[in-house]
DNA sequence: ATGAAAGCGCTAACAT
DNA sequence: ATGTTAGCGCTTTCAT
């Protein structure tokens, strides 16, 4: 054929190409980029040089669709500018090191979409699993979505789905009782809306402050962010009673409480005691100084990852449920309330 | 023929599928997916409900490949821990939102792996795109890889490459001005190692101190890290002589150069005044009230993200240059240096 | 050890 | 308005 053309520099050299390059068939191409047996170690050798030369990569997606599988990893965030999300991606980053699974992300909506269309993009780019951290959809829908992609659901546990979590009840307990043993009466917990499956540090938090014969005042902002729990809070300052303590349900409304409290000239922790949840690095900060829980996120996103690699390779294994335990942090923003004696 | 066997319940459902359900041709079936014209109102329904009915989804792989485009924007992000980065990230999302483009994501080896195995593995996964924030590698490495795939380069500028960026000249300068002018003659830069690009910011801070007839006093840690940071302070504050000031490369810098302080004594912002770069959210928090730059990212990582969607939709229009203008944020980390009389 | 051929789910001419 | 056919780049039997 004297009409062959050259090959466009712009479109993407494929195994054809590295095979005519060659002089072999695109078989060969193919099981020598997948360390198949079966070919002689020349052949090999001079696939490789050509394909180097060429600029030859692997068309995952194409592969993916001739083998019928889904090597893909499809990646959910909750909200990606929450410190503790970026650990948990951090974490599953690092799982996948080394396995070579492209990592398809969704992140949630900023305008409240649903979670739904969010993971139906992961379903249509044909990722072999979803981990999703954190679904707020119901049990049964998760349950049903894995019908259609195995789910890895991080933060927290759903029966029948490979679950990775952190032992919410205990860390609620845990802050609670540490306000409790400080001689505070008047506690309380600050929170978002609580969609399916996440009031567990609510739950805690009403049963220790029952246990101590307390009432729970349980207080529900608009989201989780710092802005609304700071808008609240100036508003709960106002009024003539007001908590000694407060445990808010993660680190971003205990700093928008924070704020809150300078602002109205409320000191921490001689006027108010402040806890809150995932020990984040501003937690860490000196002039912070934040008691708070740690999730341990990032060994979280790890042992996701690992999990979702596991669940690829095989489909059928009993659905993991790995529950790790919090600890309490305990810094300078608790102290016992003001006019108490000391224990 | 009486053997077609029912569909297997766990393979998603294909066009085929829905095709012979409805009585239709495959043909059909992609058309009223793609809202192509040329499907009568009635089959158009028939198919949307027997394709709700079949819980199909379309396979963006098979279509990318089918139809020779790639849809998917890939993003390769230096480190998702620093919020900047998620803040980029955020900002991309919201660019994105609507545009049903897959968003493949590659963050940087912990293990400081290369750039270049983490832009490959975006390429393998047939991306239209790939955004690049921030890319370190020489500026012809970079326009080398943009032939083979397009590139937007975020927070860097590389001529010939869609670039989205933020003056850092303007900020650095900004910086080491208010310093300047409150009198501080010593004044240190806390940088990181300066790969390829990223000179910007020390190179001002340099011409602006000479232009002062000061001598720049930079100091380089092993990374950009808050922990780096303070275990390089720790030992410049053992020395005899330091500075009244210091700017830092970054948030994370000035926050670990301002925990270094806190350990030795040192009060910021009577005995140390420190600027960052960012204003992330931590600058902001009272307590900690950091001077910053502010380099809007958020908008950069939208502004990134429409340029890639542009940049897909034409792909031989002139590159893109967008800077856009710092801000200083003046707060409580930057007062006169001690003993000197107030201007 | 190597190659031919079928097919993955889809799009895109080109019919009709 | 609807159907036929030929690929896209790759893997995977099945031959040789």
């Amino acid at each position: 054929m004297t009409t062959q053309a050259a090959r466009d520099p712009r479109r993407p050299a494929t195994q054809e190409d590295v095979a005519r390059a060659v002089g072999v068939s695109r078989t060969l191409v193919s099981f020598a980029f997948r360390g198949a047996p079966g070919v002689s170690k020349e052949t090999r050798e001079a696939i490789f040089e050509a394909a180097a030369r060429l600029g030859y990569r692997q068309n995952a997606a194409a592969a993916d669709l001739a083998s019928k599988r889904a090597s893909a990893v499809g990646l959910y965030l909750l909200d990606i500018r929450n410190e503790t999300y970026a650990e948990i991606l951090s974490g599953i980053r690092g799982a996948l090191e080394g396995a070579r699974n492209r990592l398809v992300l969704s992140v949630a909506h900023s305008s409240g979409g649903t979670e739904r269309a969010g993971i139906e993009s992961l379903i249509e780019a044909r990722v072999g699993i979803v981990i999703g951290a954190t679904l707020l959809d119901s049990e049964d829908h998760v349950r049903e979505l894995s019908r259609s992609v195995p789910v890895v659901s991080v933060a927290r546990r759903i029966e029948g789905v490979d679950s990775v979590y952190s032992d919410d009840r205990m860390g609620a307990r845990a802050a609670t009782a540490h306000l409790l043993s400080l001689g505070h009466t008047r506690i309380a917990h600050f929170t978002g809306p609580s969609p399916f499956g996440y009031q567990d540090r609510e739950l805690a938090y009403e049963q220790t402050m029952r246990e101590a014969g307390l009432p729970p005042w349980v207080v529900v902002a608009d989201d989780y962010t710092q802005a609304s729990a700071e808008r609240l809070a100036l508003r709960l300052f106002d009024t003539e009673s007001r908590p000694t303590a407060i445990f808010a349900h993660n680190d971003q409304i205990a700093l928008g409480i924070r704020e809150a409290a300078y602002a109205k000239g409320i000191r921490v922790p001689e006027d108010l005691s402040l806890i809150g949840y995932d020990d984040s690095r501003l937690a860490r900060l000196r002039g912070i100084d934040l008691t708070s829980v740690d999730l341990g996120a990032l060994e979280l996103g790890r042992v996701a990852g690992a999990a979702a690699l596991e669940r690829l390779r095989d489909p059928h294994a009993p659905a993991v449920d790995v529950r790790s335990e919090p600890s309490l942090v305990v810094r300078a923003s608790t102290a016992p309330p003001r006019g108490s004696r000391s224990r």
